[in-house]
DNA sequence: GCTATTATGGACTAACCGTTCCATAATATG
DNA sequence: CATATTATGGAACGGTTAGTCCATAATAGC
């Protein structure tokens, strides 16, 4: 019983998301925002809250839509280590395709805010567990198949392997040549499990 | 045959250094950068340009006051792998025990700015050569003195150990307890290195 | 002590920031 | 069609931003 959206809210967070995840959150202002979002301020201060708000659930969408769907998409059956390496190639060579550069949403925030704001912290470290579970979750299954030497820690490995997402993540963004990004990465793939 | 300046330029930089490694570059303002500074208005635009050509003076000037002394520190003879560890353990330890978890002002300020900003990306780029090829030299020297195995190779390794400290220092400013950053960094060292 | 030169303190500016407010538009229900 | 309810466009707001300007202070050389 009242006037309908003129837009869809899905796809203006998803626009936002875009816009943080190039610029960050400080150096994103309204004006990028607005017209990036096609909506009028009046739409965005009533559908979102404010730019604050917006941005924490554009931490969220990034979460479910863009990382959750990188973790489930190599879970499936056969070999654990191929699924992981299949997992992180599908993660660089897609952060690589990226013509901005922008390296992960998650990184960014974690050096752009992580440290100084207590409820963005919260879901960057959700975001992280994702990525450190799913990983866990293989390298345990791999050892359980015997493709992991036993005396190899598969909850640490999967920190090792997270924090070597980010400082790829960042490498990228640094301008570092698509080449040599991946020799990096399988040469630490080849160190830790083969 | 002029009034002299009531302030030490050299120690004002300093200063402002630490405050954009606190709170990066956009997030600091005039008025947190002049109290910091300890000098007025007038004295900062009439030293030190704008707020932007302090910011590229204060990233030469970690390059040269923390990034260069860590990695000169230990290039002394002997075991060219312990060097490596020392030189790393040294950073680590050192990151882990600034109670503000700023991280590394290279690694911050290429996610903030690196891709953005030209000038500020060539600077990030030589700070993050100085370390790989500080590591370089370290690999190529133990690999000489039959250390390192001779298949391996020393300039992907240094890009490896370059990307693991830009990780690391990421994982430090999520906060991770310092125990998981020292088994991560431990874990890692041995895989690539033995 | 006088003068030339540079440093300093503080008022000021114009632009931009995120946000609020209100009058108007559009729809669903009765 | 009338009314209640929500959405929208746009003007306006106070606060903050980086940066400018000028009158005054302090020094060095004469």
């Amino acid at each position: 019983m009242a006037r309908p959206k003129a837009f869809n809210p899905d796809e203006a967070l998803e626009k936002a998301m875009h816009v943080f995840w190039y610029k960050g959150y400080e150096a994103t202002s309204m004006e990028d925002l607005l017209p990036a979002m096609n909506i009028s301020r009046s739409s965005f201060y009533d559908t979102f809250g404010d730019k604050r708000q917006l941005f924490l659930q554009a931490l969220d969408r990034y979460r479910e839509s863009v990382v959750k769907p990188n973790c489930s998409l190599f879970t499936q059956e056969g070999s654990a280590l191929l699924c992981l390496r299949q997992f992180l190639d599908n993660l660089f060579e897609w952060a690589l395709m990226d013509p901005q550069r922008r390296g992960c949403l998650v990184g960014n925030t974690i050096i752009e805010l992580g440290p100084h704001e207590r409820d963005v912290a919260r879901k960057l470290n959700r975001a992280l567990k994702l990525r450190e579970d799913t990983l866990f979750h293989l390298l345990t299954r791999a050892k359980a198949q015997g493709e992991l030497e036993s005396d190899k820690d598969p909850r640490v490995l999967a920190r090792v392997l997270v924090t070597m997402i980010l400082g790829t993540a960042a490498m990228i963004k640094a301008g570092t040549p698509a080449k040599m990004v991946k020799q990096t990465v399988s040469t630490v793939l080849s160190a830790l499990i083969g």
